[in-house]
DNA sequence: ACTTTTTTGCAATTCAGTTGCATTTTTATA
DNA sequence: TATAAAAATGCAACTGAATTGCAAAAAAGT
């Protein structure tokens, strides 16, 4: 249409967070970096854009906390552990063989993605504590 | 106190119907077991018992679903993998080797409690889908 | 230009779960 | 067994993340 730069859509700015991030965000970090590089949206246009890239599946919703949803890159068949922090709420991503996914699922179940999550006390809340 | 007997507690109901399914159960669940056996109780009791079990170590919350909580029982050393499917969100759990636990870590976190969730379609959906 | 479609915002709503506080029940003890 | 202390329960109000309905604005199509 013209020829000056275009604001990055929110799309694409989560997305690059999330790349960048390479594990799962919640929505307040999301937010923050939307904020960064444009106009604070509101929060239905984030929410929908999330839901948007979900459907896209180029996102999932991890389920790292009873309380929020965060949300992370899918990558292709890249398994990993989230290691969540009970004090500071960080999480951790380590790869782990994909021969997890050779687990044999109930008859007739067709998997479609598997999330494993280890909670714990990181380093940092550990040594903050002596 | 007297000889008449006791109406089991809600947190006994609540234990026997984990050890029973032994599978994450959700909340709905949980109080139609309870008043199956006894008066409906507030929900807040519900949950401050579901609280208590938490902190004695005898149940865990399963973040199975992106909305709502479920709890299971706490299993000693096994580990298992829960199979949710997204159309009817039955659970499902097959244990699987331990193994899984010996993966390790990030430096200096130390590990509570790991769970892992697998999504998909169980056979029954899928059937009925034909 | 103007119609249609898509995107956005706002306010109200939903829903699971929690909190504060008053009341009842249970337990301990004098 | 009377009374005080502690624990369990109920109720209503609240919280906070996420969703919905609807109107307004922006973008795209013709």
């Amino acid at each position: 249409m013209n020829t000056l730069q275009c604001m990055p859509k929110i799309s694409d700015i989560i997305l690059n967070t999330l790349i960048k991030n390479h594990r799962p965000v919640d929505y307040q970090s999301i937010l923050g970096e939307i904020v960064k590089e444009t106009a604070k949206p509101n929060k239905t246009t984030v929410y929908r854009a999330l839901e948007s890239l979900e459907k896209q599946h180029k996102i999932t919703r991890a389920n790292v906390s009873d309380s929020k949803s965060f949300w992370e890159i899918k990558t292709k068949n890249q398994l990993h552990i989230h290691f969540i922090c009970n004090d500071c709420g960080e999480v951790e991503c380590k790869p782990i063989d994909n021969q997890m996914l050779m687990m044999p699922s109930p008859e007739g179940f067709s998997l479609h993605k598997m999330e494993i999550n280890a909670t714990g006390t990181c380093a940092n809340c550990t040594n903050s504590k002596i």
